[in-house]
RNA sequence: GGCCCCAUCGUCUAGCGGUUAGGACAUCGGCCUCUCACGCCGGUAACGCGAGUUCGAUUCUCGCUGGGGUCACCA
């Protein structure tokens, strides 16, 4: 037990409800979740709505959505509440007006009657003056005679000297010299807080034990250090992560690639996938590159996570959301037919046999890139008759062809054993006894079979489909043609 | 521009004074094969530059260059 505080970390995350849940946030959130769920602690998730403007209820929707499909679950926030709510923002206000009461009447922070248009033409006019220079407050209002009916802003009292540092968790010292800081605005006209302000005291009030959050907010961390202090506060520790950047090292936006999670989803990709693939960014374990959830929260720890930014790179993604697929231990069978289920929907195989389906899994795993894709390459099997693509018709199933495909259904129809490994031999004899390579015989079936010119083994195909529907699908061929 | 931060293959990264600088993706060859894949084997490819410190720097220090972030009554 260290100086009596709570030994159990307090990790959250605390999105804007302005839009989706973006990959970016939501990587901030997964170190967040991860170092939670790690040390026994609890996992917060606050929304951040002071901006009546920008906020909205189906975005808090949405990013509840997002969370609960990447499998982070929250200790406490919307929905499960808990004991330091309430956890939107705009429900706290009594609590952020009560503490800038106290903060202006210690003279840490002061009214000021400036309006935004006065200062948007000093900003203007310096900048006509000097387009170099930067606008900073000139502190009109630091010490008139307070007139709190008037419409103002609240300001904090910044310090003119000295330094204000901290020992951040993964960047180590960053120091900033209060001068650089201006009287920044503590409270908007409308009486509503601040991010600075409303984060800052939030974060203490829920006992957040670590602020971790990427690295564009570093410059924000000194002002929030001030107002720790000027409230008597003891900050909690920082730790901020470099930045996801897009493959040309712009600023991730949706002209790079899709940044909202929902988006991912609806691609076909696997949620641990994309957990792994945005944990990678700023984090590593030795060569590891493929892990599960379970894994990443075991796993993880500060002390390998690195500084400098990241470029996203969707080949890499794509790589490690087929890995996912591909191995069983991560995507079990059923949670693959499960997740697999919304796509078949989609093309109109609303009820495709569990049995069936389980058994035509395995054969498409390595194929299949995302769930979108699997269910395009599961198709044929639910589809009756399979969809015939006239290329691979043209180029390999003929009159011929088709004619000996009904003779070999006929051979077929009289075996008794129906697996893979008999039903290999037995085209192959049938094929060499009449002077062919297997591959003579196998395309054109694969055509009568599947309707397309690849398809896992032949054999296997076979086996998913059934004694019935095989034959009747070759004894077919003749009407493709 | 002020302040802050960063710097290993094209990309994500390993490396924590002495390595043939490793892995993964991508890319290029090849093998396997009933198709497509998977898989396997191999190739190309990196320590930004300049000073120090040291017997020895990718690694430590400083400078430069380059990149990023931030300077709102957004968060």
């Amino acid at each position: 037990m260290v100086l009596g505080r709570a030994m159990k970390p307090r990790l959250r995350f605390a999105p804007s409800p302005s839009g989706y849940l973006h990959i970016g946030g939501a990587r901030t959130a997964l170190f967040n979740w991860l170092w939670a769920k790690s040390q026994g602690g609890v996992f917060v998730l606050r929304v951040e709505d002071t901006d009546q403007e920008r906020s909205s209820i189906e975005s808090v929707r949405a990013i509840l959505d997002a969370f609960v499909w990447l499998g982070m679950d929250w200790d406490e926030g919307p929905e499960v509440g808990g004991p330091h709510g309430p956890y939107f923002q705009s429900e706290r206000k009594a609590i952020y007006r009560e503490l800038v009461e106290g903060l202006i009447s210690k003279g840490h922070a002061y009214r000021c009657y400036c309006t935004k248009e006065e200062l948007d033409r000093a900003r203007e006019e310096l900048k006509q003056r000097n387009p170099k220079a930067q606008f900073v407050y000139p502190g009109t209002c630091r010490n008139r005679t307070d007139q709190p009916d008037l419409p103002h802003v609240v300001r904090f009292k910044s310090p003119r000297d000295g330094v204000t540092e901290f020992v951040d968790k993964v960047f180590g010292p960053i120091s900033t010299p209060n001068a650089a800081q201006q009287d920044f605005v503590l409270v908007r006209t409308d009486g509503y807080p601040l991010y600075n302000l409303a984060a800052t005291i939030d974060d203490h009030l829920m006992d957040i034990t670590l602020v971790a959050r990427a690295r564009d907010h570093i410059g924000n961390t000194p002002q929030q250090l001030l107002i720790y202090r000027a409230l008597g506060w003891d900050p909690p520790e920082f730790a901020h992560l470099p930045m996801m950047l897009s493959p040309k090292g712009e600023k991730l936006s949706k002209r790079h690639t899709s940044v909202s999670v929902q988006d991912y989803r609806d691609r076909g990709y696997p949620a641990a996938a994309v957990l792994n693939y945005i944990v990678r960014f700023g984090w590593s374990s030795g060569d590891q590159e493929i892990f599960s959830r379970d894994e990443l929260v075991r796993l993880f720890s500060w002390d390998r996570v690195n500084k400098s930014d990241g470029k996203f790179d969707d080949k890499k993604f794509a790589d490690v959301a087929f890995e996912h697929l591909k191995r069983a231990e991560l995507t079990p069978l059923e949670e693959y037919a499960k997740n697999v289920q919304p796509f078949l929907a989609e093309r109109g195989l609303t009820a495709p046999g569990p049995r069936t389906l389980a058994a035509a899994i395995p054969g498409i795993r390595e194929r299949a890139r995302t769930y979108r894709d699997a269910a395009a390459d599961l198709d044929f099997y639910f589809r009756e008759p399979p969809e015939l693509d006239v290329k691979a018709r043209d180029k390999l199933l003929n009159a011929e062809g088709a004619a000996r495909l009904v003779e070999l259904a006929e051979t077929l129809a009289g075996r008794e054993g129906w697996n893979a490994t008999d039903l290999e031999a037995a085209v192959r004899e049938w094929s060499e006894a009449r002077g062919l390579a297997v591959k003579d015989v196998a395309q054109p079936a694969r055509v009568a079979l599947t309707g397309r010119s690849a398809s896992p083994p032949l054999f296997e195909v076979m086996v998913v489909l059934g004694k019935e529907r095989s034959l009747a699908r070759l004894r077919r061929a003749p009407s493709l043609v």
